[in-house]
Order: structure tokens, then sequence, then C-alpha cells
DNA sequence: TGTACATCAGTGAACGCGCGTTCACTGATGTAC
DNA sequence: TGTACATCAGTGAACGCGCGTTCACTGATGTAC
């Protein structure tokens, strides 16, 4: 039983490993098979034993962020208890935690170009996780008076866009903007305010 | 007076022009110096005329972003006229409508990783542009109950935020993700929401 | 108006580099007897 | 337990490529007389 492999060990896992690395520091292009080769020890050759190439090992790297990130989002809504509204604001936190805990997995599902379509598995996964935050939305959708209530879809996509947005412009000091306010701060009083004006949260508080 | 220049005719605006095509085309690390200087119809060498080399390149077009960004910024607020209101909204608008219409220059301001304080010039520009919704937001604030008025700064950058993540995630094709609505629409609708929550539009509609 | 000259935008060849990918190979490992 | 063998993970050399950057140059242009 090949638990750990011939040679290396686990070379399958350890460019993964590099690959996230190198994608968490130096972007998505900066990204090169050769360097996560060295980095894992061994001859850019050998990654073509566990990958059909390049692209190939970032999606890899993607698939195994949105199962992750679907877990987080599965654990986070509970099933929608204790209330719908815990649920939806617990998936939007975890939304967050996932880019500021695995900041290489998000980078190499949002950023990379990847397309969700390249593989059935990598789309399943993915449709999986970002259904998560669907679903949080229908639930608590319900709770919206039918005559002004938006499609969930409207509701889920809306909230992924602040989401993203936090992470991307304040997350992170790309732009060389440094952030006026703790991002989590900011995601949890935006989603907050959104929520009022959806009437699912009392107006004074 | 030399008005066009020696022998290209005007080569500086020409890489920028193709520069920005590229940037759109391929994407931010796509972009290759050679390349530009190949669509403008020149030897690399020729570049180092006019810029001190790649990156430069794209700071200038960035810059250029800027302006462009700021001035459509500045109109859309008009000194914040007929109201506040309208003028924060015609700002949001203002954002997405560049990022359509420039998708160049706003690849090249807020994904190709060019720091704003690479040059003072730069930084004025981007501070001018972003100083803007800054502005709108705060003046909107003032008719925020002052108990529940957020910070000015957090209330633009919710506002940033959303934007930023319907252009990311929406507004281009970028993660295999086809959009469920026109991206104009889920702006103007999650602004619309946010404002509501924030009591500056009556809840009922 | 015509000629001589200075400027300097763009050339073309060359550089060293790291990339992704291929290929025949080798030698450590696991397995069968 | 010991030996012979098959497997196949990783090697190392080689490929062609496009990149960014440098340099001495050339020749079209604008200018001075």
């Amino acid at each position: 039983m090949p638990k750990r492999g011939y040679h290396h060990g686990n070379l399958r896992e350890a460019l993964v490993a590099s690959c996230l690395k190198l994608i968490e520091e130096k972007g998505p292009t900066g990204f090169s098979l050769s360097e996560a080769a060295r980095e894992a020890g061994v001859t850019p050759a050998a990654v073509y034993r566990h990958f059909a190439g390049r692209e190939d090992l970032i999606a890899e790297a993607a698939h195994q962020g949105y199962d992750i990130f679907g877990d987080l989002m599965e654990h986070a809504y509970d099933g929608g208890n204790p209330s719908a509204l815990s649920a939806f604001l617990a998936t939007g936190r975890a939304y967050l935690a996932f880019a500021n805990k695995f900041p290489g997995h998000y980078v190499a599902m949002f950023e990379s170009g990847i397309s969700i379509q390249r593989n059935p598995a990598l789309n399943a996964s993915a449709t999986r996780a970002l259904g998560v935050l669907e679903k949080a939305a229908t639930d608590l959708s319900q709770h919206i008076p039918a005559d002004r209530r938006p499609p969930p879809q409207m509701f889920s996509a809306h909230i992924w866009a602040m989401s993203h947005g936090v992470v991307e412009l304040f997350a992170r000091g790309s732009p060389g903007t440094k952030s006026p306010f703790p991002p989590a701060d900011l995601l949890e009083t935006g989603i907050g305010i959104y929520l009022r004006g959806l009437g699912l949260i009392p107006p004074d508080r």
C-alpha cells in the first residue's frame, strides 16, 4: 500500500502546496511550474508525472480551495440554524475568514483566470460551495414581504459582490491602498446595513 | 513645433493604446512590452525612447485611467446637485460605466498590481478620483441621523467594495460564471437596498 | 529659395534568462517466488 | 528469509520560444544660414 510514494514521499501534494505558496506570494501570473518544482526539490519534468501541465496544477489548487470553501460555508450555514438570519451572517463571515486563512486558494479560485468549466469535478465543487451562499440567501429571503422581495439570486449576488470587493480592495494591500478599517468590520457593517435595507433587521439599533 | 513626431507620428500614445488593448484582451500579465511594440509597428527597443520599461508603460496607462475616471466621477457628482442623494447615485453609475467603457484602464488601475505610490503624479490622480466618491458619501451622510451615521469613509468603502465586486465577478466573464442579472441592475439595486438600510431612501417603495 | 548641418526617433543585432514541454534513461522501491 | 524481477517516480539533457533590456548605428526630420 503506497501510502507514502516511491521517492519523494508525496510529490503531488507537495506541488500543490508550492503552487499555493507561490500564487499567494507572487500572484497568479508570477507562478511558474518550474519554480513550483524547484520549491518541492524536484526537476520540472517530474511535475508531468502528476499533472498535465501548468494550468492543470493551478486548477487542482482551485479545486481543493473550493472543497475547503464549501466545507467552511456549509459548517457556517449549519442547516439554517438557529435562524435564517444568523446562518446567513455566519456564511458572510466564513467567506472573509476563508479569504484570510487560505489566500493562495482564494487567488487560484477567483483571480487566476481558471475557468470553473474546465473539468466536471471542479465545476461540481464550485457549484456546491457557491450554492451554500445562495441557499442561505433563499432561506432568509422568505422573511421578506413578498412584494418587495428581490430574487434570492440577486440578493446573494449583492452579498458576494460586497464580500469579494472587500477582500480584493481592503484585505490585501495590493493597490497601495491601506484599509481605513479592518476588513472584517467593513464587511460586517456593510452586510448589516444592507439587511436593514431589506427590512430583515430592525431599523433602530 | 513637433506636433506630430519625427518618424512614427505619436509613438508614445500609440504604445499606451496598444498596452490598453493587450491588457484588456489578455489580462495584466499577458501583456508584454515586445507585443505592444509590435502592435504599434515598432521595434521593442523604440519603447525605451518613451518609457523606462514595461512597468512604467503600465503605470502610464493606469495614470491616464485615473484621470479619465476622475473626470467622469466629478462630472457625475456635479458639485452635489441637484441633491446629495442623486449625486451619490450618479457616481455609483459612473463607476460601472467607466469599468465598461474603459476595461483596459480599469485593469491597469485595479488588477495590474501597479502601486499608486510609484510616482507622485499617479498618486495625485488616483487620490483625486477616489476622493470624489468619498466626497459624495460625506455629503450624503449628513442626511443620516448623527446617532446612527457610519463614518463617511466606511460608507464609501462599502459602495466601492460592492461596485468593484460587481465589476470583477459579473461584468467580466472571467471565472466562467455568467451573470444572473445585468451588472448595472445588480449594482443599482444593491446600492438602493444599502441606502434604504441607512434610512436615506423611504423603506416603502 | 537652397544647401549644410545637428538632432534624435527608431533600427537591428545581440545578450542572457527562465519558461513549458519532450524524451530516453536510471535506479529505488515493492512484489513474486 | 533471500533473491530475481517488474514497476514507474523522478532525472538530466535538450528543444524552441519570447521575454526585457543594451548598444552602436542610421537616416528622416527640423533648423540655421
